[in-house]
DNA sequence: ACTACATATAACCAATTAGTTATGGAACCA
DNA sequence: TGGTTCCATAACTAATTGGTTATATGTAGT
């Protein structure tokens, strides 16, 4: 059994891995507007149910949807939860691309790095 | 030649696949404290530097680095503009991980997208 | 009981990935 | 000139991925 309160950490090479195939990003993006059935799911792609099926599964494996058990459907509703560990670690980054920090081309970058102890870690 | 002002489209799958591989986030986080030569990234891993070389050109492909060539040094410098599409692409979802969202179980969910005409899109 | 439907699973396949070792080539050092 | 350093490339391999078709399973309808 699991500790109260343990927070499983965030599988980072999952989430990127299923976020990389624009099938499943637009299966997420169906997703946004309420849950749906495999065929609802399957219906927009010129690709078998199987294969939507194995998308779900990738997803699934990597916390963005879950599945339900109702009658013989097995519909799908998002999880968006683990897309904010991914922008939680996107954001450390957000100081190289705001604020025009290319024009910079550095300069700034190894003065401020210089004086901060810590860093940008997984 | 490309059109003034032409934008390049987000390679969303090249940027997510880029970022789906442990070592080549840690690759990201080494470079933003600064431009580093191949082997001064390959260094804290246990892999041979042709791996490392590969990781580089993954990331370079993605967009996510720039290399130079200074003598016989091949420094990568962080280019972080693609995962400001990231973010935007993951932003459109924030609604669905943000303000406990899950208690609600999908509840106000159905309501709010009945209303709203549009959706979040690719 | 038979049929249709919704979904999952199995077996297969081609392409890609992430690593390896070996080698090549350019730039520096003596 | 010869050796060394830095990096890239080639050739190979094992594992993974994304798809297929065929089949199985559970549920519903008649």
């Amino acid at each position: 059994m699991e500790p109260v309160g343990y927070i499983k950490p965030p599988d980072l090479d999952a989430v990127f891995a299923a976020l990389a195939d624009p099938t499943r990003r637009a299966i997420l993006s169906r997703l946004a507007s309420g849950e749906a059935s495999v065929n609802e799911i399957a219906a927009p792609f010129e690709m078998s149910q199987p294969a939507v099926s194995k998308h779900l599964k990738v997803l699934e494996h990597a916390g963005l949807i879950e599945r339900d058990t109702e009658k013989q459907r097995r519909p799908a509703r998002l999880k968006a939860a683990p897309m904010a560990d991914a922008v939680n670690w996107l954001e450390e980054f957000r100081t190289f691309w705001s604020s025009s920090f290319d024009q910079l081309d550095g300069l700034l970058e190894a003065i401020q790095n210089a004086e901060t102890k810590g860093g940008v870690n997984e």
